[in-house]
DNA sequence: CTTCTACGGTATGAAAAAATACCAATGAAG
DNA sequence: CTTCATTGGTATTTTTTCATACCGTAGAAG
């Protein structure tokens, strides 16, 4: 076998130190929105289990976020972390500084990942027959998509495509879909939410939903893709 | 957004410590073949860098591994710790002690995830033009794979497998693919190679080659769909 | 106002992991 | 045979991470 090879499974085990890794997680969190401004993070105790981390681990990272603005922390019964984050009016991140901070390598290479795991994950929802409530799921979040404010917007749509692959009923495949949108949020947070860009990212979520119920696998991924080479365009747009 | 998204943000930022998940890796590595019999593992301070870990746990990782056998230690200059391990017969491992090892949602959510990354890997490769070396690389593995003698058999349909992830030119994506398959190694060495299984095998091989190199990621993506679900099949077979 | 209790805050010791430096062996090259 | 570079082997110290126990606070419930 070849070297190259060699190289995808003698890969590091290890990201990085708990510390930092937690710090990341949690600031992707609260970026993506899983947990809203004012709402609060689950407990110490809770979180350090669920994230299989010690709780003196968590505390530091809880405190750098808390010292960066991004958390109120409360003390007694009732108190917690709150999140204190409004998203940013899309356009004004640093795109320049985005892209720098991870390298163009970097981001084809993300790119071209999400793009495999979320046309997968349609692919094969599209196999499984949904049972009533996991169409009523799969519709709820193309509406609350299509209804939301501009500054709800990335978050429900987030939230839409995760729903995907979570549906698939695979934590392995919601979890590398997550990973694969986390690394792109700097990016996409950083451009414009425009009239026209979501007009049509409406039209190829229903195409993508409508695959989907129809249980046409390759209509699905065919759907997914086009809507993700758009967001991908107009990246790489913003870059040149 | 609801708790189940809580679920795949908040995940385990750590699988284990250090030593385990190195053990681990250097066991599916040789299981695999990536290292066949007799080669030698990267030097202890190159393997340590490319792990991400100190070469104090690698170490205890390599004594533990050469303790249960797989390795053999020498030292002095062009000494190394050199794989001891030929494939077992295939259809001779204990197919049940692996499921109960890893349970029947871990099994099903594996198979799940290879679907996903495997199909949209392909899918991907079909849309890019592949240049001569590429092109030729891909055709060698399928050569290799056809030709395979029994007791290389897994070995040379994982590097055709991981060959695809590859060419796609992304490192996560890769990872994915590679990562996917280690879930379902020890399944797929405890299932029998049989003659006709090889002769459909080879028939699904080509078809995905064939629709890659045609440019046809629908076509690829059904080709790797339906290879993989002939194997998952295999495995929910045998354990019915 | 008092109580109860779920939360964050603090302290301490153990274990895991890492960083660094140095020792020992081997075998090809000269 | 001698040299010498490369490899594994060992020892030491520091940093990180974990486990455990306990303290302080706040706010709802009575």
């Amino acid at each position: 076998m070849k070297e190259t090879q060699l190289g995808s499974l003698l890969r590091p085990v290890r990201a990085g130190n708990a510390f930092e890794e937690t710090v990341e997680r949690l600031l992707q969190a609260i970026k993506l929105g899983v947990v809203p401004h004012g709402e609060r993070l689950p407990s110490e105790r809770d979180l350090a289990v669920h994230l299989g981390i010690s709780r003196v681990t968590l505390r530091e990272a809880i405190r750098s976020l808390q010292e960066a603005g991004y958390l109120d922390v409360r003390r007694g019964r009732y108190g917690g972390a709150f999140v204190v984050y409004l998203p940013p009016e899309p356009g004004h991140g640093d795109l320049a500084e985005a892209v720098n901070q991870m390298g163009a390598g970097d981001l084809a290479d993300a790119l071209t990942f999400r793009m495999a795991v979320e046309c997968g994950a349609a692919q094969i929802l599209a196999t499984v027959t949904l049972d009533s409530a996991q169409r009523a799921m799969l519709l709820r979040r193309l509406a609350e998509v299509n209804a939301a404010a501009p500054a709800d917007y990335r978050r429900l749509d987030t939230a839409f495509h995760l729903s995907i692959a979570e549906l698939t009923g695979s934590p392995l495949l919601a979890a590398a879909c997550a990973d694969a949108r986390l690394r792109v949020t700097d990016l996409l947070n950083a451009i414009p939410v425009l009239g026209p860009n979501i007009a049509h990212a409406a039209t190829q979520h229903q195409a993508i939903v409508s695959a989907i119920l129809a249980g046409d696998p390759d209509g699905a991924a065919r759907a997914v893709a086009e809507h993700l080479e758009g967001t991908a365009a107009l990246l790489r747009g913003f870059l040149a």
